[in-house]
DNA sequence: TTTGTTATGTTATAATATAACAGTCGATGA
DNA sequence: TCATCGACTGTTATATTATAACATAACAAA
């Protein structure tokens, strides 16, 4: 089932190319729908930020834009700010790093899995969380407007590799 | 029940100075304990980061620590350091900011109502939170070291303010 | 008193992000 | 045609947050 093969950790087998593919395809109908402009500068940025399943730094993302041409901070923080306005990707406080949002087609929280030791993570979209927050906000007489869940830990491949391991 | 009180979203009632008594108090406990030493600047960051039941910036800090006398940001840095590991302080990731950790004496998770309004914040220890989140990671196969949670929204004070005001 | 350890001072700089203003470029209408 | 509008990008400078690296102080233990 290729629609969850995002939502949890990538494994061997992962098709990255066609990942991507998909991705870019469903970015550029979101533009067409809300009839906003998916420029080069725009699917270059959102491309990196997808490049890896990993959390990208805006320097890191800047970096590689200059390999292409000359670039500053600006060009790749306009793009982002483009980006998440439109839900295409998120931001990791934790770490002040950038992925690339599985399913932007409809509104909805971040939250994360992120693994410390390869630095991999999976987005989840947990009503069960989402519910938790919510019930614990109304105790406190609390309106929600927004929330991000950040959890770190280690994915199922580092916790086998490491375990057993040097564990100290 | 006085216990509690800092858990909620403090009122107009609130008797400040020994709310913050009390943070002082056991933090220099805890130092105690740990065998670990509350240094005067160590105090006076504690001190700083609980004035105000609201997220205080390491900059800021800095700025009050500079009307006692010189001070540079790794003085800052590393009371802050200090008082996060040991668990007197959380980092809010979402606002570069700090806060005084309610509970101290046990070890916990990061999870925050913070208030786009007022900016005042309430942290919550919610064991509904705690376990959707465990559950979820469980179903991802996930190793979960530590999470945090931010929740943004009004806090009851201000949603009473807000609504029927200038709401467009 | 020497030494070790912990904490702090000091200077410089790294890393992340934004402000402000100028230029480009394509669409649209006079 | 061209004027001009708006959206996007370029460019320079700077703000904000955080850390590296090394020197000094303070104090206790040998």
């Amino acid at each position: 089932m290729s629609s969850t093969q995002n939502l949890q950790f990538i494994s061997g087998s992962h098709d990255h190319q066609s990942c991507l593919d998909s991705a870019m395809t469903s970015a550029e109908q979101l533009c067409k729908q809300r009839s906003q402009h998916f420029t080069a500068t725009r699917r270059r940025v959102f491309e990196l930020v997808w490049q890896q399943h990993k959390p990208i730094g805006a320097y890191e993302i800047l970096e590689k834009l200059q390999q292409d041409g000359r670039a500053a901070p600006p060009t790749v923080y306009r793009a982002l700010d483009f980006l998440l306005d439109l839900g295409l990707i998120h931001r990791i406080n934790s770490l002040n790093a950038y992925v690339g949002c599985i399913h932007p087609d409809y509104p909805h929280d971040g939250q994360f899995l992120i693994c410390k030791a390869c630095k991999s993570f999976a987005e989840l979209d947990s009503s069960l969380i989402t519910t938790a927050i919510e019930q614990s906000a109304a105790d406190a007489d609390f309106e929600v407007h927004q929330h991000t869940v950040e959890i770190m830990g280690l994915c199922p491949h580092c916790r086998i590799k490491l375990s057993g391991a040097g564990e100290s």
